[in-house]
RNA sequence: GCAGGCGUGGCCGAGCGGUUAAAGGCAGCAGACUGUAAAUCUGCCGGCAUAUUGCCUACGGUGGUUCGAACCCAUCCGCCUGCACCA
């Protein structure tokens, strides 16, 4: 029994940087065995974001082997929150969303997360429905309970303050908002990235204060995004979405470096920690090929999200483009038109959408990144003929790749 | 309200009268190489112009000083800090 508690522990943390405090994860799981009284597990997300890219599942991940061991996994929808804005320095505030724009962003967040969690026992809720009942009095009572001190502890706002940034006096309401969220839910376990661990603790804080046992405080480490360097972000534009297409997904996990891609491996994947150790070792010691781990890793995530077909043609296709320097399957087609009997390459390369302007079409050029036809085409100054019907298949880079075709008006 | 500080390209961050489309870093793009949209190296990285030395736009806004301003002055806007005021 004490086994299994243990190995549970083992299989709940992994990948966690910290759980707070340390002890208190085993006596709660160790006493809902006992009763038989499932833990309640709460994840708070953004109303105005509902794009979820992977670093969102990292988090949803841990709900699931939350889940998995039969716990109640609260998924909530941060609408009340969502009006401070996420206080991370841009300090607006956001405006009140709509019922329906609620409505629409929670469903798109269901199809979303109901292909990780199990929708039968996911209980998806508004911290709009408690907080927003709150009264004026109510409030200052709530706030009552924090000090300003209290409140600078946190890194964010230490820095900023320190920084002389601005810190508006409503980003102290986050915190405190999101920690009586946990104290109306009764929370057992609140997970969060490493930038929440101040707010989760404040969950714990506004817990005693009223009389509950303070949650446990579980956070996970931000995913770098595909460049490596900043945290995975759609504002980035380092992400990889959920709802990306299969080959795009792909693709795009094998632009992670090798070294990046065990933290893929750990934070995006059920591989215990052992065995991703072991592919590591082989790969170091030379006994696999890292490119090999790397298309594993992409086609578990492609086959997660889109099906084992789908990643199975993924991986086809990214064999046949990149390693095979091939056309790939599918190559869109582009009309563009001309209303003289000539054009100037760059401009067809603008005009197709291929570059964003004459100059980068230019300089695409003259560094050997534009072919027709298979042919290079290095000299800026390329004309072709404005043929109506013609059409010219187009490579920019390894990536852009179209089939123009041109049509003449007068 | 008073005093001081700050505002530079997608981001960070130098520059403090000309040699600045603006150092350096990050991100991005292309090429080489390859084992991948890895790593490394090289080049590019505001726009327009059939284009090496041309023009336009750009260093919070506006208006000045100057042959010449991101750099000096005035003013406005925004942000920060301290003090004062109020409570």
């Amino acid at each position: 029994m004490t086994e299994t508690i243990q190995q549970q522990i083992q299989f709940l943390t992994k990948g966690c940087v910290d759980v707070v405090p340390s002890d208190a994860l085993r006596k709660k799981l160790q006493r809902s065995w006992e009763k038989g009284e499932p833990l309640t597990i709460k994840v708070g997300f953004d109303p105005s974001a509902p794009d979820l890219h992977l670093g969102h599942t990292v988090i949803i991940r841990k709900m699931r082997h939350f889940q998995q061991l039969g716990h109640r996994v609260v998924f909530l929808i941060g609408d009340f929150t969502g009006l401070i804005g996420d206080p991370t320095g841009k300090n607006t505030t956001r405006p009140q969303l709509t019922p329906e724009e609620i409505e629409t962003n929670a469903a798109t967040y269901r199809r979303q997360i109901f292909k990780l969690l199990d929708p039968e026992t996911t209980v998806v809720d508004f911290n709009s429905k408690w907080l927003g009942r709150l009264s004026s009095a109510e409030w200052i009572r709530l706030a009552a309970k924090v000090t300003v001190a209290q409140m600078l502890e946190r890194d964010d706002f230490r820095t900023r303050y320190e920084a002389q940034k601005p810190i508006a006096l409503h980003e102290f309401l986050y915190p405190l908002a999101q920690a009586y969220d946990s104290v109306v839910l009764k929370c057992d376990v609140e997970l969060g990235g490493t930038d929440q661990l101040f707010n989760l603790l404040m969950g714990r804080h506004l817990m005693k204060e009223h009389g509950l046992e303070p949650q446990v405080a579980m956070t996970l480490p931000l995913l770098e995004g595909l460049d490596g360097v900043e945290k995975m972000s759609k504002s980035l534009g380092n992400y990889v979405a959920i709802e990306d297409p299969p080959n795009e997904m792909f693709g795009k996990l094998m632009s992670v470096s090798d070294d990046l891609m065990w933290k893929y491996w750990l934070l995006l994947t059920d591989r215990t920690a052992e065995d991703i150790e072991k592919m590591k070792a082989d790969v170091n010691e030379g006994r696999r090929h890292p490119m090999e781990v790397k298309k594993d890793l992409a086609r578990s995530l492609v086959e997660e999200f889109h099906g084992a077909d789908a990643a199975e043609s993924a991986e086809g296709e990214f064999g046949r483009v990149f390693s095979g320097r091939k056309l790939p399957a599918e190559i869109p087609e582009v009309e563009i038109t001309s209303e003289t009997p000539t054009m100037l390459l760059s401009k067809v390369l603008v005009q197709a959408g291929l570059a964003v302007s004459n100059s980068e079409a230019r300089r695409l050029m003259s560094q050997g990144g534009v072919k027709v036809d298979g042919e290079g085409a290095g000299d800026p100054k390329m004309i072709i003929s404005a043929i109506s019907g013609q059409s010219l298949l187009i490579q920019v880079g390894k990536r852009r790749i179209a089939r123009v075709s041109i049509v003449k008006t007068d």
